[in-house]
DNA sequence: CTTGGAATGTCAACAAGGCTGACGTATCTT
DNA sequence: AAGATACGTCAGCCTTGTTGACATTCCAAG
């Protein structure tokens, strides 16, 4: 709260202890409802919310390598490897060897995989739709200004080169 | 996409699939910020992120019963029982029978516990407080209204209850 | 050309923290 | 006295994170 003189009193209510710790807990609060759709879905198979992040992400950047999707999704690759094998098992993602680089895998969705991707997706943009439709969009672009201070530079980096890329 | 004529054109393009896929992206990554430095200091000892949760809320309502904060964080008993215990055995939290209804344990943080949760809560709120300060009074205005949009109603429910306690 | 290091991916084993189910005990309520 | 409620606990399972060890492939230095 030590703040230049300029700014004295109103303007900074809402940098208060008590707001920010409101902040905290509407982030808490609305993680679960963010991950609440997919989760019932995926409770009924055999897969969990790491399997959705995956898809979710080959979805996005088809042909991506295991190294790629690693330091997007930040987990080891044993922990990935795990996930894109069950996945691959079950024919919703294929992997090819990379034709210059041998060592790499390059990861695509199947039709299969598609339509999982398709299903979870859909329940969790509904919800956000609903919610961007109720705040207005003016709210929805400080709900991102603020999404994207509180990352890390690199998940920042990270966001913003999935973030123009042609669908 | 199928909206009344009367809303033409620009005035939807943030309902776009494309703007909500954005979102989504946005909430996974700045949600790994947020739980960034709390689990940095949580790595080191022989606590999780469960523990913080636990913690976060008893310094909320002090004396709170386990019942009600099962319902908070969403979780089993047994799940919660099991960080409670460990929280309760290393002289973090205490537990005292209650006075009236004499099956209620009322949950309180002890000076230790206090002292975990200032540091855990202050990580968290330095980040929280940076990013708010990045992003300025309206867009935090917005971004709360969007997560508090995001939630269950159950959730809602919790979230609002907390709300306007005495802190 | 060969060889050693770096990059990539796989397998195995373990821990945290969710879950269900079953029970026991104390206490309240009817 | 009987049933409901609040809490604790044991046992066992699943997902998803971790480390450690190892195989394959590439590339560059000798």
């Amino acid at each position: 709260m030590a703040e230049p003189a300029a700014n004295s009193g109103q303007a900074l209510l809402f940098l208060t202890d008590e707001q920010l710790r409101k902040g905290i807990e509407a982030m808490f609060f609305a993680y679960r409802g963010f991950t609440a759709d997919p989760d019932r879905i995926l409770g009924d198979m055999e897969y969990g919310r790491a399997h959705h992040r995956a898809l979710h992400f080959i979805h996005r950047s088809p042909g991506t390598t295991v190294n790629n999707l690693l330091s997007i999704l930040g987990v080891t690759k044993q922990s990935l490897n795990r996930v894109l094998r069950s996945l691959i098992a079950d024919g919703l993602v294929s992997s090819r060897v990379g034709r210059q680089d041998k060592r790499e895998r390059h990861l695509y969705l199947t039709d299969k995989g598609s339509a999982l991707e398709r299903a979870l997706s859909d329940a969790q943009r509904d919800r956000m739709r609903s919610a961007y439709r109720a705040a207005g969009p003016v709210a929805v672009a400080g709900f991102r200004q603020v999404l994207e201070a509180m990352m890390d530079d690199d998940m920042r980096r990270q966001y913003e080169a999935l973030k123009d890329r042609p669908a």
